[in-house]
DNA sequence: CACTATTTATAAGT
DNA sequence: GACTTATAAATAGTG
């Protein structure tokens, strides 16, 4: 008897810009949850420390970063004092390189080189505007460990609230994970400036260890 | 007779920090670029902009960005002056935020507080050190484009090179793809600054389109 | 969002 | 490291 296909699967999808912006939300949602999983995995099982700024196409702004998405940044920019992106070090893998490795790396520097170009001219700008002022390094010893702290307290008087809720996903959620994401932050639009929640998909909160 | 397993497949691994130092480094290669490469089909997938640092074991950095590293560092920088993280978004997540979401959050928080404590201080050092100095955005209108422009035409020298030793490669990798990658680059370890190969597996660079 | 059928990513092994 | 194999994960369509 037909086994009655309740779908058809997963799809192979050709890799270009999705054209239905209905589907392109859904994707989007979905893979930047997946690359977020995969780089906190990496960070667990390999001990490495990563941060991923992403921009949607709607320009809102997701963030990862463990220890801190801050935190890299500073020691990518204080250790990149010169080619700014890590491109002078192409010298060197040219050695090695094969052909296809080139042909990608001369793809990244063009566009590389473009972005720099628009970004020199906003920074020119930025610079004139902000003299002599750390607009970014400046606030954090301030603000940031205070708010930090009472989102903390905040946080953990919620979650004793939803604790004696007795959620049904309680039971499978209550083990200590190893999971740190930086939350999203509107961007340009401070109106609009709702969350996505994490986690859309179904997460396995457990891999902190099955400890059988 | 017996199929003689030529292989047990992949292997369920327990989400911890692997023992074993040998397959912590192939892990790390591979997982590295598989989360580059993820990056790289969310960009062209949903025209998302995107950044990634990573810092491995052995301290060496690595780094993606669409268009560029720092072009977008910079947009999180700028849009970020307030909670340092999104972290004060997680306010407006409370209301339909689920238990496993909570969890995830509260241990984000106490990661990033313990990672700011930390930064804090580095950075109280860095701003006496070097007060008043753009360390970092000072030198990008007078050398970046310059040596941008000279790596250009070094790899573009040495693409034609290659082409004309007509290597077997040749032929699949010929089409203009649309992989973005910045390169990595050796971080504190000048000498053993080795760039590792993009595309150890094997990458499907022609995914700029099956053009059936 | 939950569910599947498939496509991908990869842990081991060469 | 690059290629192969067999299996674990991610995820495109659906409900």
């Amino acid at each position: 008897m037909a086994p009655t296909r309740k779908s058809k699967g997963r799809q192979k999808v050709e890799m270009t810009k999705m054209t239905k912006e209905s589907n392109l939300q859904v994707t989007f949602s979905k893979r930047r949850s997946g690359l977020f999983k995969k780089a906190s995995e990496l960070c667990t099982l390999c001990g490495a420390e990563i941060a991923i700024i992403v921009f949607s196409p709607g320009k809102k702004m997701y963030s990862f970063g463990h220890p801190g998405v801050e935190s890299i940044i500073d020691r990518f920019l204080t250790g990149n004092p010169l080619p700014h992106s890590g491109a002078l070090q192409l010298f060197e893998a040219h050695r090695s390189a094969n052909v296809r490795d080139l042909n990608m790396q001369l793809t990244q520097v063009l566009n590389q080189l473009e972005g720099e170009k628009k970004r020199g001219e906003a920074l020119t700008q930025m610079k004139k505007a902000s003299q002599a002022q750390y607009w970014w390094a400046a606030p954090i010893e301030e603000l940031s460990f205070e708010q930090l702290e009472l989102l903390k307290v905040s946080l953990e008087n919620l979650k004793r609230n939803v604790e004696m809720h007795a959620d049904k996903h309680m039971m499978e959620a209550s083990n200590p994970l190893t999971f740190f994401l930086s939350s999203s932050v509107g961007a340009g639009v401070p109106y609009d400036a709702h969350i996505a929640a994490f986690d859309p998909l179904n997460f396995n909160f457990g891999y902190g260890g099955h400890l059988h």
